[in-house]
DNA sequence: TACTAAATAGTATTTACTCCTATTTGTCAA
DNA sequence: TTGACAAATAGGAGTAAATACTATTTAGTA
């Protein structure tokens, strides 16, 4: 079958199912089967799969969940550190007028976005890799955190 | 007044203004009393606005400039290189739960995202300026561009 | 000065969430 | 095993951001 990469495999897929299961309740969230249901169809794929493409695949084994549910269960997944969100998605976009080169430091508290300067980050040699397979058309190094006002 | 780090001065402020105009030319494309008005306030700031916030700016000075037209020649700066959007901002939220150290190529055409591992990118030294001013919850090598299918 | 394609204003629509509330369900303690 | 209760869910309403549409205006040019 079709059998790519990160795939998670069934017997793997069984077994992060009782850790995450485990988690839940060292978190002390309860294990519903839409949670569970979530969980898996996320590990199945490596497509990285947003809220509404989940939605679709966890329809089909319960029909009358909702989108609020996915989209709940995807930030829960996240807090407990399950599952992430893919940087560069979400929020609203951003602009830069500044050319010069410089890299970015994001607040997901308040959302500022603050640049800084560190040449090391400039000229980040990519892997043949993926300079043959891919035309990247950017690279950046990328940081997130809590700024100094809100730390 | 308020003197900050990254900000156009008002004099390199004009003498960019007068390269945008030249830029837009050379692109073929008109040059309107909008196109500059919203190019200058956001070469004015380093907060790195959205579309609202500069829409708000540039209302002060055209009252009756939409929105959309604001988003249209953010849009428009981009493809020239007149300026950028910030990495991680735009499109609907992605999720992965490949808790394995990797990163990301996201092609701009068609939305995939797709896993690499290259080693050198997965414990980047940060400068102390940063870990010593922020949090740092996250950092990453992010990579954009066109993917094997797109290219 | 007059023509034309490009750009804009204003509005409508779409998308991606987020919030709200009544109902259901997992957990725990009796 | 059952009952109480807080947590979670379904379904719908509300909101924010981006895009699409169309009539009107305007920059570039000849
Ligand atoms: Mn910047
Ligand atoms: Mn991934
Ligand atoms: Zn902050
Ligand atoms: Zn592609």
């Amino acid at each position: 079958m079709n059998n790519k990469n990160n795939k998670t495999n069934t017997i793997e897929l069984d077994e992060k199912t009782r850790q995450f299961t485990s988690q839940c309740r060292e978190a002390g969230l309860k294990v519903t089967p839409q949670r569970i249901a979530i969980y898996r169809e996320l590990l199945k794929t490596d497509e990285h799969p947003s809220a509404e493409m989940l939605y679709e695949k966890v329809k089909k084994i319960f029909p009358s969940i909702s989108l609020d549910t996915v989209n709940r269960t995807l930030l829960t997944l996240n807090e407990i550190g399950a599952a992430f969100t893919v940087v560069g998605s979400g929020d609203a976009r951003r602009f830069d007028g500044g050319l010069h080169e410089h890299q970015h430091f994001r607040c997901v508290k308040c959302k500022r976005i603050i640049d800084f300067h560190h040449k090391p980050f400039d000229n980040i040699k990519l892997p043949a890799e993926i300079s043959e397979k891919f035309t990247v058309l950017r690279k950046t190094v990328y940081l997130e955190g809590l700024c100094n006002l809100c730390g």
